[in-house]
DNA sequence: AGATATGGCATCGTATACGATTCTGCGGCA
DNA sequence: TGCCGCAGAATCGTATACGATGCCATATCT
């Protein structure tokens, strides 16, 4: 699992804090894609050295939220669009695959607690805010893998979405639509898992949910064109 | 794609030959798991100062090859049994899942390119020698992958590559018998991309295979307590 | 005028220095 | 004896300093 913050209780390093600082400006949209970051520009507005900003790009870099050129410097990474789609492509599969190996180990009463996730999802589609709606989303199927054996997928998992987020604050804010559908596909997944289907088949439900939402994304894409 | 090697003609960096040095050393086994990484011995080893050296082990850090712990320091990343497990498993997904988007893809000739691979492999079974083998049998699946759309995704799959070479040189050293299975299960995966079999059979083939693997390590693990 | 050389500026890359933190082993005390 | 606390050493974390590199604007040559 990958640590993004510091033990509790324990001062955080000033690399720590400038990682945090500058992931939180990259994912919230206020460093957009293409922003150069400058080490001396950054450590001054921090009030640190070059040295732990250095560092927390590097970190960045290797996130896959920086790109880096020696010599040159950082910027925010540039996204064409083909890295939406193979980012919820990959996501599509590892999430899939996580959901899968979780399925068979959910109890009675984690299958309730997902549903009542999704009912609050479906609740909140008369205020319909796209943000709270997909960290729901998250929440929701955080709770589908929640018993996945497999580490190392549910890193993978976790770094998709936080790749996900930079690219889009949310899907849902292009393809409103989307939403209910999805809602429904939850329900009919815990079905699934909760009539112990075989978890193949429950693996390629997940999977298919989230491949459902990019294709309904690059429709409504090409469709206003 | 993660890039492990400097642009050529370009003088590589000090932080990046520490990388080289360092990674070399702990995937070549010559710095063994749980071997601490003093930043002072390392950059007097390799005669620069510490903080590049710093940088590398950061870098290693992201990779999953060494812990860190602040204020403490760093050290090649231990290893339980069941590291190696999941790390075979989601490769088994990954790699699986590749193949399947690539499958539909490749032509006549990409396809005769693999075959021929995997005789090679069938003609080195005579003097087994495990690492040629692995050597080969990624080159294999590469072959197989080849125009896998998703980047991401192929860039998943080395990584996990990475981390097996790490944790064990070979599978194959410790269960030959299975090397042989091995070719013949890549000749019948061979065949259901020849026939255009469903990209979905083919994946799940691809997983099992690798899975085949590692279940075959676990059992004759088992068997040898 | 257009292409090429040149100088200066912005920024990166790394060395060195030093304070901060953690570990270790020894001595005192119950 | 066994536990606590306290130097001292080892090591990390970061600041500062400066050389190296790439970029851009201007000057020079054809």
């Amino acid at each position: 699992m990958t640590s993004d913050a510091p033990a509790e209780g324990m001062t955080a390093s000033k690399s720590q804090l400038a990682y945090e600082w500058l992931r939180d400006r990259i994912v919230s949209h206020r460093f957009t894609p293409g922003y150069r970051l400058v080490l001396s520009q950054l450590a001054a507005e921090l009030g640190v050295s070059t040295v732990p900003v250095r560092e927390a790009v590097r970190r960045l870099e290797a996130e896959g939220l920086v790109t880096y050129e020696k010599n040159v410097g950082a910027q925010v990474a540039l996204v064409d669009e083909g890295e939406y789609v193979t980012t919820m492509q990959t996501l599509a599969v590892v999430e899939g695959a996580a959901t899968g190996f979780s399925a068979p180990l959910l109890t009675n009463e984690d299958v309730s607690k997902a549903r009542e996730i999704n009912q609050r999802m479906r609740d909140s589609l008369e205020h319909f805010d796209p943000r709270r709606f997909t960290e729901l989303n998250e929440e929701f199927h955080k709770a589908l893998f929640l018993h996945c054996p497999n580490e190392h997928l549910i890193d993978l998992v976790h770094r998709g979405w936080s790749r996900l987020r930079m690219l889009r604050s949310s899907t849902f804010s292009f393809v409103p639509g989307r939403a209910v559908e999805s809602v429904t596909e939850h329900d009919e997944l815990v079905d699934l898992i909760e009539n112990k289907a075989d978890p193949i088949e429950i693996e390629l439900a997940a999977r298919r949910h989230r491949t459902a939402t990019l294709d309904a994304m690059l429709t409504f894409q090409h469709a206003h064109d």
